[in-house]
DNA sequence: CATGAATGAGTTTTCATTCAT
DNA sequence: CATGAATGAAAACTCATTCAT
């Protein structure tokens, strides 16, 4: 029944990459089944074996989404006992690796904020809000370990360090975005942006919040 | 372009706000040139007079989103000189005002920041980013009115405010970012999240993050 | 807002043909809008201006095969004051002018009372149903004049003429039905079976069940 | 063809109903083929290994209904000595009976008389035009018993009558055949039209046109 | 023999854009 | 100038048929 779930593995992943690859780059509306099939050199009617329309196809990518984001970038600071300095940064860090290396999911993760997407946000699970979860479990550890502060609230903490994630992936895949730090980093045009940049700006700027006198 | 500026005012703003409302409701692509004439009491190829394809029409909307903002909401502050803490507040109020007089303008600027813009948000001209600046003299006159300690500095502050300003303006528009506020807030699901709460907690994470002993 | 109607008539009248003669050739499902806009020397889009979709198109000839049997078959004979036998053979020799003159139309209205076409019986008007009250008004009259036995009910008379013209109708557009009749008339494959000999075949019978003693 | 031929009884009926089922619903054209491999609980290949196609395996389902219209009803009658109007009594029962019985197969039947079926009704054998043979032998052992008055002809009985046993089967299937009945009946459209009704209305029918004064 | 995945031409319908009036 | 009818390529999706396993 199942038909894409029966794949070899290899295959599966070389059609959502395929799909992916074309949602990227031209958004829900724009891209085209059949340049994803092309793209992923099965037959039109194939496509439609393996999921039963567009739509759901998305909704296969977005799981995928989730999935990485979860297990490759949420759950895997919990475990490790770093200070929360150095948490922070691999966890920007991770999301720049992550962007290297799914340039294309990440993108698509991204969009899920943007308008018209209501279609797919609404029905995603809640799980995409995990990063929620995880964000305030980070300062809430860090906070039982003596370096945060007590009177700063962990909510206002999490929500100020997830505004900086949330916002430092944007930049990664929105040229809106990437402007938009330029002009705050006082970087020229013709000047390249790195991502160490932008995460040595955010680290100190939490720095700064944090350790006032 | 040079058609539709001859236009009766009037017939210029109902032309705009038909498109606009849209490309809000349905997004870029999925917006029909047909449906927009309709709206605007005009004639399929009265349009294609006007501008020179859809593309253009979506500039010149793009513009006008621009024009709001900078005339309504950058420009508006660097005139009253009020205290920090009131600007901001006043700062985040006109842009729920903005949202309530102009919704489907602010929708439309929202999903600038969005993957698949590239097309618009790199043709746009940098003024858009003037946002930065506006937020930079914003931060740098309560400075040197000595509102806020000195060894901060104005750009990490001010892109901090700004992070806050345009993650609550999507708020307004995204149902994603509309449920991230939610986990941050801890509101559940059946409670309403006014701008009230959202703009509060806003300013009581600055008040923490600016004055610490 | 109705963009067929305003057509010039001769051009309606050629497009509505050129659907007919694929439809009746092919049937409903069977005929294909491409083919249907290429006999119509018009574009794919055009048809689409003129009708919602292809069930429209359908229901507007279905209109039109009830405007020509109404008009030109049911309501032709209650003005002229022939004998009953007269009546009853002009009736039949009109369907067959009919089916000279509108074949394809014919075919079509022929094929309402076929399977699967419930979609189109059920909702059309019961006008259709109107062929039972000319046939029923037929007979009266004919009563009236006492060329019919008065112990001979309308309706029963009125049925079994009914089914005479109905099924010489389909004799005339259908296969299975035109052998049936050969094999009653008792005519050999090589013979020809012209209308003529449907025609007289069925005056015979009715005289015969009319005026036994 | 031998490959089907081939398999045990049981699993032949079952294959054939499954797709008469499908067909009987949604028409020659709007059955697919996967469906009935679906309801025959038999893989796609299979069937295209039973029939050459969609199109033999139609001839084969039509060469059933045959089976069933010859062997119980057309023969059923001539071993039977029963009065004239019992005959036709029970013979328009039959009708009844096997559409209770084999309510696909009967609408299939029915539907070869329909336009756009030429393509099945040309290469069916003559076999169906028994129907005719078997009326007419009705008629003349009716007429040897003396309850036929002698001049009327055979074969313009035989018509009547099979005009009436064919109709009465149409409207057994057809909506518009249905509301034909009803409205030579004359019986609104709340209430019931049973097939006693029908069959009664048929039989007054013949009476009255064969024992006329 | 049987399977059911794969094919790809086919379907209906939409829509940005053009152009004769 | 303004109109809106016309275009036709392209969209998502279906399905009879084939064929490697």
């Amino acid at each position: 029944m199942n038909a894409f779930a029966k794949l070899p593995q290899k295959k599966q992943v070389h059609i959502l990459d395929a799909a992916t690859e074309s949602f990227a780059e031209k958004g829900y509306f724009g891209a085209s089944i059949k340049e994803i099939c092309q793209r992923a050199d099965i037959s039109n009617g194939a496509l439609y074996k393996y999921f039963r329309n567009k739509e759901e196809l998305y909704f296969v990518i977005l799981k995928k989404c989730q999935d990485i984001l979860v297990q490759q970038l949420y759950e895997r600071h919990t475990q490790l006992n770093h200070s929360f300095k150095t948490t922070v940064r691999m966890y920007l860090e991770q999301i720049e690796t992550l962007h290297k290396k799914y340039p294309n999911y990440i993108r698509i993760y991204a969009n899920l904020g943007s308008n018209n997407m209501e279609l797919f946000s609404q029905k995603m699970h809640d799980d995409f809000m995990k990063s929620g979860s995880y964000v305030i479990s980070m300062v809430s550890e860090a906070k039982q370990r003596n370096e945060i502060p007590q009177h700063i609230d962990d909510n206002v903490l999490a929500f100020l360090l997830d505004n900086y994630f949330i916002l430092f992936l944007y930049s990664l895949v929105s040229d809106y975005h990437e402007k938009r730090f330029r002009s705050f980093l006082r970087i020229k045009e013709n000047e390249a942006l790195t991502s160490k940049k932008k995460i040595n700006f955010i680290l100190d700027a939490i720095e700064i919040f944090m350790h006032q006198r």
